[in-house]
DNA sequence: GTATGTGTATTAGTTAGATGGTACACTATG
DNA sequence: CATAGTGTACCATCTAACTAATACACATAC
């Protein structure tokens, strides 16, 4: 791994989403364990603390469970995730959406620019 | 205005992202004069420094040039405002499509959501 | 010239995020 | 019991972002 975490959002907050979107995604399943704290730190290049903080945070949102001495893993809840699934993908849109609206593009130009960059539009592609 | 500024994104990157919507969407226009270093930072309910470092970063884009003594105005360069009027969508579109398919959603679940999301769609409003 | 409104520079202090290191508590295995 | 792998809890330190206060340089108007 040792990606870059470029950006100006805290790492925990980094981590934290993509695990979330592994879930969301399938690559991690309900009920599966995750890496050690101490395993995802090395992995991320980080500090365990830090992943320590991820994971605390992911048990707060019912994400993960963490039994001690075991390990965390993903909750069996499947509706969790199903409603996590949801709750990204609202997010995600609305917040696009709003920022596009902020930045003066009409709902047409949104449409046609999000047609025109999507991996599989029927030959509409311009750049 | 005493916005928010909730996010993780440091604040002078907030304020720097609002100016250049403002900009794009044409509410600021080229050539015009912004508020002084000063009146900016009470509006903001910020530090007069913090906005110091907007102002600076706005020139080193070539979205602002600052006069000494006079303050800090757009520029007069138009064309350089459409670029950035162009730079912004094809971030942010990208940006978009980038997270939502890191997220698992595929191509057609990103398109209808999006026009679900439009203020105008025709009728297609679910939620 | 003076006064005012600009940008600019400097210094010091606070806070959150992240690191580094150590130690402790719990669980499973043998 | 001992051991190893877990999560958990501290503590000290570093850095960037932000604040606070002050001072200086330039432009304009009087």
């Amino acid at each position: 791994m040792s990606q870059a975490f470029n950006n100006t959002q805290p790492i925990y907050l980094q981590i934290l989403q993509r695990l979330c979107r592994q879930v969301v995604r399938g690559e991690i399943k309900a009920g599966e364990k995750l890496l050690s704290v101490r395993e995802m730190a090395l992995q991320c290049g980080v500090n365990p603390n830090t992943v320590q903080r991820v994971y605390v945070e992911l048990e707060r949102l019912e994400i993960a469970e963490t039994r001690r001495g075991l390990g965390s893993f993903i909750t069996e809840d499947e509706a969790r995730l199903k409603r996590l699934r949801k709750q990204l993908k609202n997010e995600q849109i609305e917040n696009f959406i709003a920022d596009m609206a902020e930045t003066g593009f009409s709902p047409e130009e949104i449409l046609a620019g999000v047609r025109e960059k999507l991996p599989d539009n029927k030959g509409r592609r311009r750049d």
